[in-house]
DNA sequence: TACATATGATCAT
DNA sequence: TGATCCTATGTAA
């Protein structure tokens, strides 16, 4: 579920749950106990995001982190909670419930200070230093699919959104960071905080343009169709009917279409023989 | 029932 | 590069 746009909706949708009230906490699983004692009856300042990192501030000083991980989930919740509930957020209205985060910490304010060292800029925060991303791509030999999952490099973005943006911004995510220019490492964080900003929104992963498919609206788009590349190998590219490729970069599974974003390696059969491996636009 | 998989990240080797 | 942790879900057996 989580990449950082996950993290920005939930920040946003806490902060309307509990935002400047007194709050109940509790850990049903009892592997948070000690610091849902701590929190419970407090009152909630804010929650911000950084990146995949969600920072929690309540009035006493208190700062709780939470970082999702793979299998994370803060929900809205009814009724008793179900299964393995680390922590439960609740008042008389509503209930939210944390499952599976790989962190959930309590801690003092530098804290907080202290999360928002650990990663690089965000493209969905308002002061978010561009040239440091530009820098540090720059400074990167490493494939361009692998910077943009380096949290350090641009913070938020995961497995979806790197092989998506590559797709929508026709670049090979073997290419290395520090090969491509300068406008299209600019191009790139804008099309990132362009997209994020879209999943926040929708609270889900929408990347194709709605027109492509015939639909008015990005909402509107059926499950199944809103991905270019993402999972989906071997089907027909939604651009150019060419078959969507897997490969591995950073460990990690990435998806191409080896004509939208040529990747040197297979280009259209009718390319001659010594066809030149660096005959993209620059 | 069991296993594979997942939108993450860390640590060991 | 591989093992590992957290939990839920979908598919195979």
């Amino acid at each position: 579920m989580p990449e950082g746009h996950t993290i920005h909706r939930l920040a946003r949708d806490l902060n309307a749950a509990f935002g400047g009230q007194k709050i109940h906490a509790s850990s049903p699983q009892g592997r948070f106990e000690a610091g849902a004692a701590k929190l419970n009856a407090q009152i909630c300042d804010e929650f911000e995001a950084h990146g995949k990192h969600l920072v929690g501030h309540f009035a006493t000083g208190d700062v709780l982190h939470v970082h999702l991980g793979l299998i994370g989930k803060f929900r809205r919740a009814k009724g008793e909670p179900v299964g393995a509930v680390r922590l439960r957020l609740a008042t008389a209205d509503v209930n939210w419930d944390l499952r599976g985060p790989m962190v959930c910490d309590l801690g003092s304010p530098e804290l907080a200070d202290k999360v928002a060292a650990s990663v690089g800029p965000d493209p969905l925060r308002p002061k978010a230093n561009v040239d440091a991303f530009v820098a540090a791509m720059q400074r990167r030999r490493i494939a361009v699919g692998a910077a943009l999952l380096d949290q350090k490099v641009v913070a938020g973005i995961g497995n979806v959104y790197r092989a998506e943006l590559l797709f929508i911004a026709g670049i090979d995510p073997e290419t290395p960071a520090n090969a491509l220019d300068e406008s299209q490492v600019r191009d790139l964080w804008d099309l990132a905080a362009q997209q994020l900003r879209l999943g926040e929104k929708l609270n889900r992963i929408v990347t194709v343009d709605p027109a492509l498919g015939g639909h008015k609206t990005p909402r509107s788009i059926p499950a199944g169709e809103r991905l270019y590349v993402y999972k989906r190998q071997d089907e027909p590219c939604r651009v150019c009917d060419s078959p969507i490729e897997l490969l591995k970069v950073a460990a990690r599974k990435m998806w191409r279409c080896p004509n939208c974003q040529g990747s040197g390696a297979t280009q259209h059969r009718s390319s001659k023989k010594k066809s030149p491996t660096k005959a993209h636009k620059k």
